[in-house]
DNA sequence: GCATCGGTTTGATTCATGTCAATGTGTTCG
DNA sequence: CGAACACATTGACATGAATCAAACCGATGC
């Protein structure tokens, strides 16, 4: 079973100059050499929630990571069906080095912030840094399992188990993120509407709904609002997804 | 959108020594300055059709491609729900450097021949070589975008339409494989049993059944036998598929 | 205060696919 | 040859999720 994708326990420590976060790709540049130039190449750019950041198949002529914010990969088939397939939190990097255009929507659904690189540039600093190159191929590899996970997801499991998996998923990258999280309270808000939901699951919104008020009834998570979730029982939960217990962590 | 999963034209021509096909990650090893101490770490292995390779979980100490015949990664869940979410053609590489145990479970679907290396050493001619490491963060951001174009199929396509993709998927696969194929015939056999396109698919078998037989009835495809599948017109399968005519090859 | 709007919930109904069961077909092996 | 077996097909029926439709909620603006 693959693990979750790689949250920050498994990040240096550092910090990457004046960046907000800890940037996974970053870091493996920080440590080189090269930091001066990478601070000369490093520039943000900022999107408000639901702004489109490239479109498929448009030129996209930098790679970076996200800062602040979410940004969404979706693929639409010519009459309008959406699916997800990249989901994208802080520290997550965006682009692929090799290619010049999009393959997928890449989209805000919260304001978000970036921090980029001109796409050639970062290249040439790949070809003279390896350790940036081997950190983006674990990085890959992370993404790989955790859309392999999502695979099983969305061809096997029940409405309700897609539900909860979103949601326990959620919550354990949440909780990374927040690194201090005060006690196991394990309260946040969802960053997804219902329809981006659906667009994660391959369902429709309103079967999210129902199935979200569902698990509500059952007493499996407690909603305050529409986005607040809490989970009294996070083993409960795990339950409800299907998933073995242990969340398949490989050696 | 994602293109295919990288094809042999990407190939550089040369043929890794004694391997009767082309290694996609090892030519990486084959322009380097290693050749010889690559020559002595390789060593093969067969397995028999429907043999595991390994149960996820397990110990993996070697990481290698398929020279001959079909691997398969599947994950499963308590309760026996299975889902493909790897197929591993001739070229494909198999294993990941920096894991220890398998996170899938990898079975042969048919007679198999693998070229392998021993973990620990290709990881330390990975240090030495950057450029395996980038020709390998190559094959994993195809692999990448081939699952997420997998994820599409199985959160949208109805199931008629995910037939024809995984019909059009090997057609394509497979007369890349048969370099010179002989005009466009399009005739191949279908490497999988119904209960493996199944798993691919997110389908029961009998609903993969039905629908092949339904496509067969409208001419979309011809059987001969169980297997044996003729293409009379790619266009009209292309369309069976709900994506986009091109493929959505990107720049 | 009221209208508007995006996001959400809920209900009634339909339909695609799953489930259960029987049968068919080709191959292997006594 | 026939039995046994794996694989595949087909049918009858059940059901989970989609679809179509209406109403609700909370924020924002006039």
């Amino acid at each position: 079973m693959p693990k979750a994708p790689a949250l920050f326990e498994a990040l240096p420590s550092q910090q990457c100059a004046d960046c907000p976060i800890r940037h996974r790709a970053v870091c493996a540049l920080c440590e080189s050499d090269d930091l001066a130039k990478l601070e000369q190449m490093k520039y943000y750019r900022s999107f408000e929630a639901g702004q489109t950041v490239v479109w498929s198949g448009d030129e996209m002529d930098f790679v970076g990571s996200v800062v602040t914010g979410i940004l969404t990969l979706t693929q639409t088939m010519e009459d309008g069906r959406r699916q997800m397939v990249g989901l994208l939190l802080p520290s997550d990097f965006v682009g692929r080095p090799g290619r010049s255009s999009a393959a997928y929507d890449v989209t805000a659904t919260s304001d978000v912030v970036m921090c980029c690189f001109r796409k050639r540039p970062f290249e040439e600093m790949m070809l003279r840094t390896p350790s940036l190159g081997n950190r983006l191929l674990q990085m890959t590899l992370d993404e790989l399992d955790a859309a392999r996970e999502w695979m099983l997801l969305l061809g096997r499991k029940s409405a309700r188990e897609k539900i909860a998996s979103l949601i326990a998923i959620i919550a354990r990258r949440d909780s990374a993120l927040k690194l201090r999280n005060t006690g196991n309270d394990l309260t946040f808000d969802l960053p997804l509407t219902r329809e981006a939901m659906a667009d994660y699951l391959g369902l429709t919104l309103e079967t999210v709904s129902r199935q979200v008020s569902a698990l509500r009834k059952d007493g499996v998570i407690v909603l305050s609002g529409k986005r607040q979730v809490t989970i009294p029982d996070f083993d409960r939960l795990m339950e409800e997804t299907g998933d073995d217990a242990d969340g398949g962590y490989p050696g």
